[in-house]
DNA sequence: CGCTCAGTTGACGACGCTCAACGAGAGTGG
DNA sequence: CCACTCTCGTTGAGCGTCGTCAACTGAGCG
């Protein structure tokens, strides 16, 4: 298995037999490093294959002219990167590390053959797209809709929920590698902003720093104060007629 | 050809053949008809079928608990709706007509055997799966990253480069069907000021009101204030590499 | 020891929100 | 035909969140 964190994210696909499981597995090649803050995906870039995150962090992110950058999401181990892009000609957004990377990769064409072979690991895969485009759903809100330390609370109860389902919250203790740049550029404020709001969420009790770690206090009472629901996170089993689809 | 839209929208996809769209148009069922501000799909629903708009503007959306509205992106005539939802136990998003709607729908079951029968067909659907996350990405770019007034003017060229690519744009200066409310739900502001922005626009020589319609009145000048880049937008054929391993 | 990078804080102004009121137009019923 | 109502757009006043500019701290590193 060499990427176990990409099998976590799919553990609830219950359809999902140790055919396309294996399948996938031959798929990924191995595994290769990009260092910190390298340039991986660059706006205009031609994408020519999909990449899965083994190790660490990453941020997809665009541009505007005059340097402002909106940070569209956060990537985390077990993430699939460029799997639409891989239709389209360049890329329109970039994608960098922002801790010392892990990723493994497949070629489309390899992919196109096993889809072919076992049609329930393109589900597989096109659930785990549609996973991320809930997410980008709930950062729209997020940032149109939510007021800054909601944004920020908001955003770290769903990482948590993230680490947690890829199992690695022991180490997110140990490390969060966001900086408060970063933090300002995902939630839509100022870096001077998100410090502010940040330190609300320390001095209120929600959440505590030590070292270059995020502790989350009381992630209930944080829950509350980032109106967060879970449901556009939670990974139900496939709606039973769909199973029954793909079962034949 | 049941929705002409549908087709519009997949042109530019020359791997296409006649098996496939014609494949496509069976799957559609006979167009219904929804009333204008009627609740179509609610968050928490169970969406069974997917949906493709034939005729009317309609809004996917996100509530919060106090009654704020984010609005995720308008839909028009050729969109798809639910794509997938249907990998989903629940819809995370309601949608909404905002004019009388004509839509046709399509259930899963043929849909995956047709997929089947014409694996070009799921690629074709993915890829404006594919088109409708690259616009996500740009929602999450206007309401985090733009001013007011940049906001307003890059949704509105937007707007107008969705409805030429349907053909629709003789229909759209004929009427606008968005209301400031929404204009402000959708851009992350409240109605006093998508009013002030609009004002602005109007103030500036860029836009004009005739009764119910909008017009762009200088579609260069008002793409430059939105520092508006069509490429996230560009129907550019596939990669050659993907052309090439789907001509099998 | 000087460099860089991340975080912190203050001052000040502006962009955008809330509350409130009003006008125009369309539709409805008496 | 005229009130009545409802929706949508418009405008003013006042306030507060948030951005900008700037300076400073501390940690890590060569």
């Amino acid at each position: 298995m060499k990427n176990p964190f990409l099998h976590r994210q799919l553990t609830s696909l219950t359809c999902l037999r140790s055919l396309e499981l294996t399948l996938l597995d031959k798929l990924l090649c191995d595994e290769e490093e990009l260092d910190k803050g390298a340039s991986w995906i660059v706006e205009g870039d031609t994408v020519g294959k999909v990449s899965v995150i083994s190790r660490g962090w990453a941020i997809r992110f665009k541009l505007l002219d005059d340097g402002r950058r909106q940070i569209l999401n956060v990537l985390l181990p077990g993430d699939v990167v460029g799997f639409f892009a891989l239709l389209f000609k360049t890329a329109e957004y970039a994608v960098e590390p922002v801790t010392p990377l892990g990723v493994h990769c497949f070629s489309p064409e390899p992919a196109f053959e096993a889809f072919r072979q076992a049609p329930r690991l393109a589900v597989a895969l096109s659930w785990l797209a549609g996973q991320g485009e809930r997410q980008l759903d709930e950062q729209i809100v997020r940032v149109g809709r939510r007021h800054a330390t909601e944004r920020m609370a908001h955003l770290f109860v769903e990482l948590n929920h993230r680490l947690q389902r890829v199992g690695l919250m022991a180490e997110q203790t140990r490390q969060f590698p966001l900086t408060q740049a970063i933090l300002a550029d995902m939630l839509g404020m100022s870096q001077v902003h998100a410090n502010r709001s940040f330190r609300q969420l320390v001095q209120d009790g929600l959440v505590a720093r030590r070292g270059g770690r995020i502790q989350l206090l009381d992630t209930n009472a944080l829950s509350q104060r980032a109106g967060f629901d879970a449901s556009y996170l939670e990974q139900n089993a496939l709606p039973t007629p769909i199973s029954q689809a793909l079962a034949r």
